[in-house]
DNA sequence: CTAATAGTGTCTTTGAGACAATATGGA
DNA sequence: TCCATATTGTCTCAAAGACACTATTAG
């Protein structure tokens, strides 16, 4: 279907069809919007951009960056890359390095208390950038750490609800498994964190705020949190977190950050180089083993694989180090 | 982002935000409509719901269901389940056993030739239902053969090409393998078609013309199938296909259908019954048994789990029965 | 020197796939 | 009776995961 036709009621010549074409109820009256969830590791940590709302509707509130489609110049693909531009204020040089996909679409009533708006929702993978300018937008730009985000009812929400006959935005997340982010998982740039996250922390006397997001970002960010955790598994797409060479353990890192628990190092190590085209050697060893003592790693770079074969699968739960 | 800032030049005040916001040529002219790939199996083969134009651009040509989202009244699903019903003349009772999930959304300037148009692509899997009638629109609705259609260049278009930073329409096509749709696999509701499709046809003389899509839906369509395809796999949406009670063997015509090649009977067997929360038994078995002879086949319903665990991954390439 | 760390070897268990065997019922 | 067919058994191979070991280097 598109620009005639509107459902409803049975045909009666074609007369009836143009009018609702072109009721203005029923057409012109939705905004399109493109939102980016653009994630990061920043020092270990699973970062999301975010913007701080000027503006009314949640004024104060974090918001995902983003901004209207400009109507028959740009296909959705180029509105996300151009906002995402705006708002880190990358250069060509470093967007090409970003992996930029679409998300999926939200469009329930409601969801902007001015008007309709239809938002197409993009997720990106990006190295570590230079810190976030506030583009060419009102508020300040800033990369938070996902633990910081109060995504409470939308995270559960990926996988395990209702039944097949349900239609609700369900835009394939492949494997979600409820799993929140514990906060400091991951490396620092080197090393794995050892222990399990839950229990390490001295108990912490005022619990750290969680941060509201504006309109149905929370729901927009825990679904790109799924995909992504599911991305990685099956897909080469976790060395777009990292530079152009990087070390296994570097690597490992990324999934442990993103996934939010540790890895067994040794069959972490192997498994990937027994992926043909994950990775590819550079002659290279990084300048320092790691943080206190130990061989230096060897360096990688991507390789050309598309898909991983066979596919690195998450471990099963609770239980530790696969 | 939502129904402010609309990107480019610093901020001044709120003014010019305001005035963005409102800017004809940025925000209203954008029509957002839904369109559904509705994917059926009759008689062992895979179909599409189409219905035919009757307006011009693109007259006579095949393309999706769809229409126009109600501005304010109703969710992208919900505008999704409306059309499908509309296009079908399904009551609630059917609608309730069909899956319907959020594909991904088209939004390339002058798709439609006539205005810009952003639409919301929808994935059905729906049992084998009545003969379409032409719902509530101007033309007739049909079920045809994913075979019969001409998705060429859109098809190949789904796993590789284009390298990490290229940003284009890709929501997340698990694991696209391309392999095109051999016509008549599977089974017609009891058995296995035996041989591989491709030469068992005696040379047909008349290549049968393959039916060309409106708009751009030839590559909607081939995402959908790609989605398909990668999303039986890993969930047991195969059964979604299929009535309240199935045996083993229809359900392998199933896989083999979507998928487009014969897996090997008994290891496909094993796995289905192995996976937990896949299928569950009634007691009962088939009426009759294979078509010509054999014993009288179980029969399962679908069981809970909302995804297979292990996984039932598609034989790797041309060679045959997994 | 000492302890931490990159990388490898090995063993066990699980699952995939090829192949064979058994039993049932349509013609 | 004959043979296609549903279902189960067995064997082999690949991969996952646990664990142990070696070599290297920061402090």
């Amino acid at each position: 279907m598109d620009a005639d036709r509107q459902g409803g009621g049975a045909d009666d010549g074609g007369e009836r069809a143009f009018l609702a074409a072109y009721d203005p109820r029923d057409f012109p009256a939705i905004a399109v919007t493109v939102d980016i969830v653009a994630l990061t590791l920043r020092g270990g940590v699973l970062h999301v951009l975010l913007v701080e709302r000027g503006g009314r509707p949640f004024q104060g509130a974090w918001a995902l960056p983003g901004g209207f489609v400009r109507a028959g110049q740009e296909s959705l693909d180029e509105a996300a890359a151009r906002e995402l531009a705006e708002e880190t204020g990358l250069d060509a040089a470093h967007l090409e390095r970003v992996h930029l996909e679409q998300l999926g679409s939200y469009g329930d009533p409601g969801r902007d208390p001015r008007m309709p708006v239809v938002t197409v929702a993009y997720l990106a993978f990006a190295p570590d950038l230079p810190e976030a300018r506030g583009g060419g937008d009102a508020s300040a730009a800033a990369w938070i750490p996902v633990s910081r985000l109060a995504l409470g009812a939308a995270a559960e929400d990926g996988a395990a609800r209702g039944s097949v006959p349900r239609s609700s935005g369900e835009p394939d997340a492949a494997r979600p498994r409820p799993q929140e982010q514990g906060p400091g998982h991951g490396t620092d740039g080197g090393g794995s964190v050892p222990g399990p996250a839950d229990d390490a922390a001295p108990a912490e006397s005022t619990a750290p705020p969680l941060l509201p997001l504006a309109f149905d970002h929370a729901r927009i960010v825990a679904d790109g949190l799924d995909r992504a955790r599911a991305k990685i598994e099956y897909t080469p797409l976790a060395t777009a977190f990292l530079g152009r060479e990087f070390t296994i353990v570097e690597l490992r890192g990324v999934y442990e950050s993103v996934w939010g628990g540790p890895l067994h190092a040794g069959n972490f190590h192997r498994k990937v180089l027994s992926v043909p085209g994950f990775v590819e050697s550079t002659g290279a060893t990084a300048a320092r083993g790691g943080a206190r003592g130990g061989p230096r790693a060897r360096l990688y770079r991507a390789g050309d694989a598309r898909l991983l074969h066979p596919a690195l699968l998450r471990p099963d739960r609770e239980d530790g180090v696969r």
